[in-house]
DNA sequence: GAATAATAGGGTGTTTTTCCTTTAAGACCT
DNA sequence: AGGTCTTAAAGGAAAAACACCCTATTATTC
């Protein structure tokens, strides 16, 4: 049996180098060689001994993330595996990425044995998930995920990230080219729709759900 | 010359182990255990042949962190170097850490190659910086640290935390036990210390400086 | 004894929030 | 083509909360 080719792509250094020698103390895996990012992967694989049969995704990268390269991927080269590897625990980003196509998405701190194991398992199997990861989609599923999920509407959204500044609402309404009447109507909407009682609630969910990043 | 030990203080169980291994592979030095937090460490160490050289710390960790528990090898077990490990680039962070006792500080996206020279420079000189902290250091002493970060009473604390929920003042003044009218007096003093105009500027720096966590 | 910090009050204008109603435009249905 | 529904956009009025003045009492500290 000869051993399947694995890239790691992974924007600090430490960790795939790291996760490289582990692969390849693996019997049947060897590191063809590391990525930063996605863009570093796309250039790599034009050169056709460079395709793997799995990569070692992070999710969180500069320049072109583990949802876009994985989407790529699919596109481009569906016979590679792509495994996602984050500390992200959050549905929004586990789904995104299986979505993407991803075939399994470990946790980082999973241990060197479960590793192992998913690389065989995407082989063998063509995918692999841990029970972590399972119960989270069956959870995702049974609380009616697109209904569970508040979805705004784009206005809402830009006067939301209004709310989340200094302005009053009538300077936002300026901003927004309203009358100061219909910023109170879309207040009032979000304040039913998010269940909070004030501007403070708007802005704490605003963050939360990451509708304004800091 | 015999192998230096080195223990990996590291709650990521991929994350350690790949580094393990990135360690084994150095010819001076040899992982002793690997933990998962400080808790874990500080039980290990009563057993004298449990005592390494070097202690490779992440920062960030449950139950015990990295900077109560360099503090206590410091008290405790004066001859361990501690390297912080982290992804953590803040300077509050890396200033804590270093007062805490660690011999150096590397980023989680160094290579192989630093990590090497790293633990040789600590055991050969009892220190070791890279560039980036260097320079770091020395841009936080010009701007005079201590004025630069303003500095907020307990009692301001307590305060902002409860601006960020969606309590009226009227109610966080019951909260904190003081007239309504001491809360003016918070609320106004904090506008002007942190340059803010209303209760979402007060919102919004509480959670760009951490003093609530979401 | 003077300076400082924490606490608190009086008065006032502005902003936010709530409640209730209206108009105009599109979509849908038959 | 006419009737019905829905939605976005607004208005009036009033109460609640917020923000901004300026002053006063204590206790601590220097």
């Amino acid at each position: 049996m000869e051993a399947h080719n694995i890239v790691i792509v992974e924007d600090h250094m430490l960790l795939s180098q790291a996760i490289s020698s582990l692969v390849n103390s693996f019997d049947n895996f060897n590191v063809l060689y590391l990525c930063k990012h996605g863009k570093e992967l796309v250039t790599k694989l034009k050169t056709p001994k460079n395709i793997p049969a799995i990569v070692l995704m992070d999710v969180n990268m500069p320049i072109m993330n583990g949802i876009e390269t994985t989407e790529y991927l699919k596109k481009n080269y569906p016979d590679i595996k792509v495994i996602a590897l984050s500390v992200e625990e959050e549905e929004d980003t586990i789904i995104k990425m299986l979505k993407a196509g991803a075939k399994g998405y470990l946790l980082k701190d999973v241990e060197k044995s479960i590793l192992e194991e998913a690389l065989n398992e995407v082989i063998n199997n063509g995918y692999y998930h841990t029970k972590d990861i399972s119960n989270l989609l069956i959870n995702t599923l049974n609380e009616d995920y697109k209904d569970s999920k508040i979805q705004l509407k784009d206005r809402e959204i830009e006067f939301i990230k209004h709310v989340c500044t200094e302005l009053t609402y009538k300077e936002i309404a300026d901003k927004m080219f309203l009358s100061p009447k219909t910023i109170d109507g879309y207040r009032d909407a979000l304040f039913f729709k998010l269940q909070v009682k004030n501007r403070i609630g708007l802005v704490i969910y605003a963050i939360k759900n990451k509708i304004i990043k800091l």
